[in-house]
DNA sequence: CGGCAAATTGAAATTCGTCAAGCGGGGTGG
DNA sequence: CCACCCCGCTTGACGAATTTCAATTTGCCG
């Protein structure tokens, strides 16, 4: 199993790459590699939280579950993604994280994170970088969800993922249509009513989980307002 | 002007609580003690962010403005909240703070708060927790907005900012109906409707900005599910 | 090929926003 | 001191957007 951190292909946009070689070197190679089929459940809200996760490849997604039961997803993680930081301040886990596609990910149990923390003061600003971009995003979801109707959503929200996925005019969308309801208040009926929508005006088809955008600007139109800055 | 942060009642509460008595000393009073009047904005998204601020009394909201106009209101501060952390990240202000009521803030210079953190590593764990807990509280808004419906939506809010002022019967509500739909996506008629309703009920009366709960229980009920944890 | 879950579609019901009108109170100016 | 005005709140009627319920259809996996 390849659990070499220095050698790790995503160290730069991970935690460790606020961390000089050296610092990594000491490690001693601590991280767990995972490799996790999708569907998975990762860890769960209000479980005991003793490790973080660095997500090397592979697309999750993090919920939580509202009192009369409905779902809402919170942010969706991708390449370089931290999950699970909660941990470092004794809370049990915010979320639960499941997987929406095939995975790998770095575990870090919470011991290790502690005396990295307490041996690189550098550290800590990378932490609080995450935090912040954390917030930034579920700010922009918060946004989304209160100012916006179904329509402009969904087009944010297809734009938006195109963007994070390399903008490409074919994009994996690993997000059923329950899901994507999840994601921005909505049911699957209505999410799939837009989409047949917007098949039939040619704006974009869909085949095999992959979405290909054929006319972002009508898109965007629909979105009520541009997408900068969603990136977070 | 009493800018003493040695002997300021909210410092308990504050970051600062974090210091050692010794460190505050040592800061020789930096903080420079402001008093606001009720409809003032403190800072503006997207403004040069070069302070963060400690309210010691009174009720700030923070609000970001989406792509159509419309306003969201993303967070209601209290006494001990701090705001405009995102200066010590280079960023700019993410939102805008306006004040509610009467407010008495503490205005901390970028500046200071850089040597505070070079010379005290304990302020990190401070810090961090306010990022936790404003992300918390973001994301109890998102589930609120993307799972519930208008009433429950209201109902909760009432509950949750009962408790958050202490639990008393009468809690004042220092937010116009225009500004409570800001907060819960809505529009003002909608929420005017649903206070005309309760109060018809008799689960609540109103009177120069005091609400008073006559009946929890039929709140929670409307609301529902519980509203534990919403104090983030 | 069969079977099951997800997606689609339609129709009816509901919620909520929109538009329009009226009310009321606090503050200002006469 | 009073009248007026402005702004925020309320109320009603209407319609649009979205959910809900129900019935198929599609696509995928064994």
């Amino acid at each position: 199993m390849d659990n070499d951190c220095l050698s790790c292909p995503v160290r730069d946009e991970s935690l460790f790459g606020a961390l000089p070689e050296e610092a990594v070197r000491r490690l001693n190679n601590p991280a767990e590699n995972l490799v996790i089929p999708a569907g998975e459940v990762l860890y769960r809200e209000n479980a005991e939280a003793s490790a973080s996760y660095t997500l090397k490849d592979g697309v999750i997604k993090l919920t939580r579950t509202a009192m009369n039961g409905r779902e809402q997803i919170l942010r969706l993680l991708t390449r370089g993604d931290v999950m699970g930081l909660e941990c470092m301040l004794g809370q049990r886990y915010n979320h639960t994280a499941t997987t929406l596609t095939p995975v790998q990910v770095c575990r870090l149990p919470l011991t290790v994170l502690k005396r990295l923390q307490a041996d690189n003061p550098a550290l800590n600003h990378a932490l609080l970088a995450r935090w912040a971009a954390a917030l930034q995003q579920v700010e922009m979801l918060a946004v989304e969800l209160g100012t916006k109707k179904a329509s402009e959503r969904l087009a944010t929200f297809l734009l938006f993922w195109n963007e994070r996925t390399g903008g490409h005019d074919d994009m994996p969308l690993p997000l059923s249509r329950t899901e994507t309801g999840e994601l921005l208040g909505l049911t699957v009926e209505t999410v799939s009513r837009f989409f047949a929508d917007w098949k039939r005006r040619g704006y974009l088809s869909e085949k095999a989980g992959v979405v290909y955008l054929h006319d972002r600007n009508a898109l965007r139109e629909l979105s009520g307002g541009d997408t900068s800055g969603l990136l977070g």
